[in-house]
RNA sequence: CGAUCAAACCC
């Protein structure tokens, strides 16, 4: 079964959903059982692909194969369902997995954090990150990165401030993704000053600057006249580029 | 040992 679902998750990661789902019925006509690991890669799948029927469908096959839904598997649902714009969806979920006494984790968390806030209610983000703290869940940095983001593309600056103070106390720092997630955001919200200050801030913690954080940048300093700015990016491009083996 | 979370290109 092993070998079948790392098969059906390369197909789904592919953008293959219908392809994972023939595999997932052939499986089966080999004689080879799937677990509990293969429904959900094949979940993933077609939640990702928008496959909602499909999805039902092979939920209720689960429960009918005997098996009870773990966290992960609530988690991948969750995700996809918040990826989707179906934060109804993905509360009532939730519930259904509260009440099945599976603990939500830091993941379950997560994904409808970034669910909930992709739909526009920040309060209720912010919200969920206070329940997990007094439920002992601890959030990481992934749980502050999006908020971080939703914040900051909502023009929130002020709680975005203080998420960075919160991480920092709570002795989680910054990674790549945050970097990215602060300098974008900035750009777009024509901070430019603040976005560079991140900048240099990224390549002081040698966190290799991406493609797309430069080009954030360089829209931001064309859009403000900031040209001596935009020499000076252009300058560390090429330092980095011959710097490289 | 194989499954789930945040940013970014297009939208």
């Amino acid at each position: 079964a092993a070998l079948y679902t790392s098969l059906i998750d390369a197909l789904c990661k592919a953008k293959l959903g219908k392809e994972g789902f023939r595999v997932f019925e052939s499986m089966q006509q080999h004689g080879s059982t799937p677990d509990l690991y293969t429904y959900t890669t094949l979940l993933v799948g077609l939640g990702k692909s928008g496959q909602w029927d499909l999805v039902r469908t092979v939920v209720a096959d689960v429960k009918r194969a005997g098996f009870t839904l773990n966290v992960v598997t609530y988690n991948s649902l969750i995700d996809s369902l918040g990826k989707a714009g179906q934060d109804e969806a993905a509360r009532r979920l939730f519930a259904e997995m509260e009440q099945s006494g599976v603990s939500p984790d830091v993941v379950t968390y997560n994904s409808l954090i970034a669910g909930i806030g992709k739909v526009g209610s920040l309060e209720e983000a912010l919200e969920l990150l206070e329940t997990m703290k007094t439920r002992g869940i601890s959030p990481t940095v992934v749980t502050y990165t999006s908020l971080i983001d939703l914040h900051i593309k909502a023009g929130n600056i002020k709680v975005v401030w203080k998420l960075l103070e919160e991480m920092n106390l709570r002795g989680l720092k910054p990674n790549a993704v945050t970097y990215r997630a602060l300098i974008d955001g900035f750009c777009k919200a024509g901070e430019l000053e603040l976005a560079w200050d991140f900048y240099l801030n990224m390549l002081d913690m040698d966190y290799p600057p991406h493609l797309f954080t430069y080009k954030s940048l360089i829209t931001a300093c064309h859009k403000e006249g900031r040209a001596d700015k935009m020499q000076e990016l252009f300058e560390n491009i090429k330092q980095k580029s011959y710097g490289r083996k």
